[in-house]
DNA sequence: GTGGTCTAGACCACC
DNA sequence: GTGGTCTAGACCACG
């Protein structure tokens, strides 16, 4: 489970979270039971207030996505079955217009635009081998 | 051009008005010199503030988008951006990264991500062709 | 860190503001990291609105000179602009043509004009050095 | 008399007006009995409302500055001695620090300063060159 | 406590 | 009519 903060965005840091849990599970990445982190450690992961993660978490349970056992923590409702395919790129489409737009003010070139794609996506799975490799030696 | 507003969504109203001027002007519907609507009568529509909108233009005016003149309206500009190449990949990648984390999320791979921005973009200039096209009719 | 506003010089005193704090920023009264004063004290102080203040603060936020962080305060931002040379030598240019055509209206010949721009830029080198000086004895 | 407009400064079209004619007039550049421009050709030369400089000449009257004659035009008034030397570089220096200030935050040096001011200096008088030409053929 | 959004309404400069 | 500044005060997100 990783979560990117965007603190320049406007959306406040609570919703952001609220969003990306909520699309992990509906695609599946998160199924029925997973545990989620707990707050202080995702707190302090993501360089944000414990108040604001457990806002985040109390949303979630209102929004009947996750349920909370205090002393145990947070695990995944039973859900409707995650989204096809098909609605999971409408949904991914919506971001990628986004920076489809920003890059036409930024003139950027589609080339160009690939190729950041492809630097992000390297990185990103860089930093989460990284992050795997860490869990291992400490489990 | 029209605006919609989600009131509920979390993002500042100005930051969606920002955001579809920038879409528009992106797409063609907007070309460089037309005429935006006058604040006043879109703060009207939009069941808003006026200073909500003086906001939203505000910040277009910043990010080089369009241009104000008190008594005359605003425009949208000839925008050459005025920032450093790594400048503009940096404040791309923050758009792309957002995007890159919902595919994870959405358990979309690489390939796919890859295959969707193109057809985004393919959309994006078959409908400023169009757009062009239409506005040299009725000229 | 003293601001003076004036009132009756029909400068809008959030540009009044933005342009002492870059002014302190330049001479090294306020160096990268400082806070600034927060926004609601500062509205007091000044006795002017709150809004005013953060008009100010929003803009030297655009301009690059500091940073703001909800819950935390404003803080001085390490320069480095994002913008194009020839752009930062249009918005110098401004300025400049601002100072040479007062320099006409008040018969200052070029040669002076070069002395005075000279003197200037030794005495806001001496204040940073004296600035600098006087923080590193109090750390 | 060459007046220069900056219209995004936020300084009222009009102040910048009454404030480029008093320093000319502080300096001796215009001297009593001298004839200002008429109205509708200088709207006209800074592409600007006659309204505009009709309420740049009327505050220039209720400062005593000018005085105007209904169909014969607006003429210098006596006034105090024009200022001394130091007086009027004391003027300047405040135009020119604002300008140093753009210069540190556009991280520009003082050589790349000096070069451009030079510049300035010298498209400044090409342009009042050319203006005095062209009144010389058609007297 | 901090910064940030939004409203309602006054006044100004400019066309 | 246009855009722009300023005030007063409410509410929100974040620490």
């Amino acid at each position: 489970m990783v979560i990117e903060l965007n603190f320049k965005s406007g959306k406040p840091v609570y919703l952001q979270v609220v969003d990306q849990v909520k699309s992990a599970v509906a695609s599946g990445v998160l199924v029925p039971g997973d545990p989620l982190p707990s707050i202080r450690p995702l707190a302090e992961e993501l360089r944000v207030n414990r108040n604001t993660v457990l806002k985040a978490y109390l949303e979630l349970e209102n929004q009947n996505v996750i349920e909370s056992f205090p002393g145990k923590g947070s695990f995944v409702k039973r859900s409707k079955s995650p989204l096809r395919r098909e609605a999971r790129h409408a949904l991914l489409n919506q971001e990628i217009d986004q920076a489809v737009v920003a890059a036409h003010h930024l003139q950027v070139t589609r080339a160009d635009f690939l190729k950041l794609v492809n630097e992000r996506f390297d990185q990103f799975e860089q930093r989460r081998d990284a992050a795997t490799a860490t869990k291992s030696e400490t489990p």
